[in-house]
DNA sequence: AGCTAATATATCGTGTGCGATTTAATCGTA
DNA sequence: TACGATTAAATCGCACACGATATATTAGCT
């Protein structure tokens, strides 16, 4: 498999919308078997790696930091917890909101989970600056277009 | 709404798969309206754009294409044959495969969604060379995870 | 206190994505 | 010609996304 895969020529090659769209799904497909060992999925692996960095928050928190409502996530969080990776508990304080906080299994993941990074970078086949540079474009768009919409 | 719109800094904010994974979203969000009046969904914009490119096509030229296959695309082209916009027809050479080609109606629909590409560089606030510059580097990115797959 | 508005989460319906399997047609080769 | 392998599309099950709505709780105002 050469880079030039293209086995027909496309009238979507030069859309920029089809580049992220065509680029998040090849993403997907490369950590798929890196997260299959774990039993998560990709937006699982977000919300896990969201409470790795801070644990105990709520689903409102957890959604602003992924773009992601309580319609996509209260299933998603359910599914963590019946695989035993969360907890979620109405905060006694205010009784709207629920906490969702990492089990010891939920913790442990983390190390599991500490070298998809370096894997990820490795398939992107760029340097570090590059990926760096990237990135921040590509955030920068989000944003953008974020604020347009 | 200004462009430092993160409420809450996030772990996620140095990874490239979640800049692409909310990016392809936000890009959606913008789309939407747009597509809202024909009815299209984004996935069956992509769709209809290939065979505005060139009609009548069989299922897995489309999906090279858009990098999708049958268990995705039969439901999705049946529900643009649902909407009067194309046809679908066994192949009379070779049963197995199936063609697909533009109604009148849909070949119409072309002129109503010429104007999205510019709106879409309108609510990206890039330059056109910067547009083709991202684009470029974002669908190298994408063959490139593809071939690490 | 009582009542309305606002807030947080949950539920529902539709449309993707995709792994796995199935069905049907064609190909290859004995 | 016959029959197993290959191919193209379809089907099935599950997990997102998300618009729309519902439910429950708290806040705010009189």
């Amino acid at each position: 498999m050469s880079t030039s895969d293209e086995k027909e020529r496309s009238a979507l090659q030069d859309y920029l919308c089809f580049a992220l769209y065509s680029a998040n799904h090849a993403m997907n497909r490369v950590y798929q078997p890196l997260l299959k060992e774990m039993e998560l999925t990709y937006p699982q692996y977000l919300v896990m790696t969201v409470l790795w960095d801070r644990d105990d928050q709520l689903v409102g928190e957890i959604g602003r930091q992924v773009f992601l409502e309580s319609n996509t996530l209260t299933p998603l969080i359910k599914r963590l917890e019946a695989l035993g990776y969360v907890r979620r508990q109405r905060d006694p304080e205010d009784e709207r909101q629920v906490r969702v906080s990492l089990t010891a299994e939920g913790r442990q993941l983390k190390q599991a989970a500490a070298c998809i990074p370096e894997e990820i970078l490795k398939a992107t086949g760029l340097t570090v600056s590059e990926l760096t540079d990237l990135t921040r474009k590509v955030d920068t768009l989000r944003s953008t277009l974020a604020a347009n919409a």
